[in-house]
DNA sequence: CCCCTTATCTGAACACTGTACAGATAATAC
DNA sequence: GTATTATCTGTACAGTGTTCAGATAAGGGG
């Protein structure tokens, strides 16, 4: 247990990430555009100023909150694939489904945490930080077309597409159906899709 | 010529469109998280609580505004899609990939209004009538689609995922290009991955 | 022509927001 | 134990969404 609780208001302990939690916790209740600096401060029982220590604006504890969700989604996906054992075939292509799948469950579970990480609030600093987690998604995606790859499951016209079009069909589905702008009865056709796409070989 | 500019202030006029187009102006410039309704009233030059006669909330002005630009967006899709004529194969093709190009030009010059569609700002009524708009956006791609079954064109497994495929792959990759989260040299490259993805013949 | 109804807009008010800044407080280093 | 430094408070300001009583103008009926 940390001591931060017994501590008086002054020196809150860890209040950087305390910022981003409860943050985190609205943002998920009313969504990124209601988030009020005063209520976190309040919720944590801290100055309206106390936050500008760590964050010059609003718009940097978004993206800041932002950068952590990319993170969070990431070691999602990284469990749920870790789930699926072997080296055969059939194990790399239920990777990559459980690769997409996983990404739509989590939307779909948290859908103002979604649309802050690919609305346009926290403003998409481009600072290496970012591009790095970011990319942890996205490595995670590479390396589960490349073991597709390996086993020679995926067409070689379609080699060049793997990547552009496997992310950009589930982030795309994803987001039309969080937003109410498509409906499908279940995300495994879409998953379907990809594979057919793909020209993946039973 | 309209005589609202000649009338005083009182009774404007055409107060619920003025308001539409402004806010357009302000949330193209700034994004619509900053789009505030006193900015909006000054503009026009009338006083900030007019705005409540047509609408109740701030939230509904944005709606407002998500609903015209759908109106929009489609009919710079059939503007464009117009202007390729023909029966042919060929031509069905081509208005098939000017659909997607279309799509993603728009967003491209507009990330600001294409964020507000797509976002969760705008609350996402589900009104009939945005429903009716957002299908002919829709239904312009069906149609599309319909015209490459009949030169049958797309391979017999991949009918079934044609619309799904298609919409959530430009969908995609265009808002994941718009948020700087992928970057493709040229968008022709997706418009590519699409069409092997439906195993349209050449 | 005038009056009266009705739609439309104003003005002042309230509670709330992000942000700046001078100063208080506590931890830390010497 | 004193000085330094990081951390947080308190107050203040301008701007926001929203409400509501009342002013203003337009249009219809006598």
């Amino acid at each position: 247990m940390t001591t931060a609780r017994a501590r008086s208001h002054y020196h809150h302990g860890d209040l950087e990430s305390a910022l981003i939690s409860t943050a985190r916790k609205l943002v998920r209740q009313d969504g990124a555009e209601h988030l009020s600096l005063r209520q976190v401060s309040q919720e944590i029982g801290v100055s309206p100023s106390a936050a500008y220590h760590y964050f010059p604006d609003r718009t940097s504890l978004l993206s800041g909150l932002g950068f952590s969700l990319f993170e969070e989604l990431a070691d999602f996906q990284e469990k749920e694939i870790s789930k699926i054992a072997g080296n055969s075939a059939r194990a790399a292509r239920e990777r990559f489904r459980a690769l997409g799948r996983t990404y739509f469950h989590w939307a779909k579970k948290e859908p103002h945490l979604f649309n802050l990480m690919f609305g346009d609030f926290c403003s998409l600093e481009k600072s290496p930080q970012n591009q790095r987690e970011e990319n942890r998604a996205f490595i995670n995606l590479t390396k589960c077309l490349d073991e597709l790859y390996e086993f020679d499951l995926i067409s070689d016209k379609m080699r060049p597409y793997g990547e552009l079009l496997s992310w950009s069909v589930v982030h795309g589905a994803t987001s039309l159906i969080i937003g109410g702008h498509l409906e499908v009865e279940d995300f495994e056709t879409t998953l379907d899709a990809v594979e057919l796409a793909l020209g993946i070989k039973d």
